[in-house]
DNA sequence: GTGTTATCTGAACTTATTCTAAATTACATA
DNA sequence: TATGTAATTTAGAATAAGTTCAGATAACAC
């Protein structure tokens, strides 16, 4: 996922937000780190071309782009938080040795979930999306 | 999920563990907050019977179960770890609204995912275990 | 170009979690 | 039942992620 400065600029209007330079740098960082980066990744990476983002910035950026829909927060079992800008359905692999999340797309796996859930109904609850967290170890680590 | 002391105690000798009474309150905890308890939920809950368990023993005791298996932590979007002392596998529903994660259990979704990991192979991947993140929002919310 | 309002900065603050060194305790063995 | 020892717990200090705030700055509609 890479975009010029002008399309993210683009993105970010589109969204009816004022596009600051901090915002774009962002949202490239988020878009060209592409696995799942933590606030600190995110800050290191601008930090080359924008010495003077305020850490403060980063998380508050972050939280402005999450409430426009245009990143999302990741699951995970840490207390750091890490972001994606892959906004379509997809899923994630874990692995238990290293801080890696992979994204996992397959339309079979979409359908299949899809059709099960159109059957079950859960009472209470008002399905909004599904994702899987598949677990396990990378063959590398 | 409710054991009695001893049973608990049991439980944590079998996996070769010293059956300390703070780890006796702990796993008891776990088990009895059965909405995925943080360690602050943890810590309140047994203060009323054991004044004096430190906070730290709190968070290492909880790391000790999880090497153990005797406990697991759960993948939230927040910065506060929490747990779950229901080891077999099921899926979760996160409500966008409140804080509340329910367990969802269903034989037939198992089956299908079994069934689908089987023939799909991920490259580069063991899989150990599949868990769906079910987001949406409860009616009461 | 100007004004208004949103945004950013930098530093201080909060809070969950980890660390550490000394004190305590579970439990195997006598 | 008493004892030794290694594992565990304690209390409090340290860390680090994330938040807050008031003043400074800048985007963009006009």
């Amino acid at each position: 996922m890479k975009f010029t400065v002008e399309e993210i600029k683009e993105i970010i209007k589109k969204s009816g937000l004022k596009a600051t330079p901090q915002r774009i740098a962002i949202l490239d960082a988020v878009y060209t780190l592409n696995n799942h980066p933590t606030a600190e990744n995110i800050l290191e990476h601008i930090q080359t071309n924008h010495p003077s983002i305020a850490s403060g910035t980063v998380y508050h950026v972050l939280d402005v782009l999450i409430k426009n829909n245009l990143i999302k927060r990741v699951k995970t079992e840490k207390d750091v938080m890490r972001y994606d800008g892959v906004m379509e359905l997809h899923h994630h692999l874990y692995c238990s040795e290293c801080d890696i999340i992979e994204d996992y797309k397959d339309d079979e796996l979409d359908k299949l979930l899809k059709n099960y859930f159109e059957k079950k109904d859960l009472p209470g609850f008002n399905i909004e999306d599904v994702v899987l967290q598949i677990r396990g170890k990378f063959k590398k680590c």
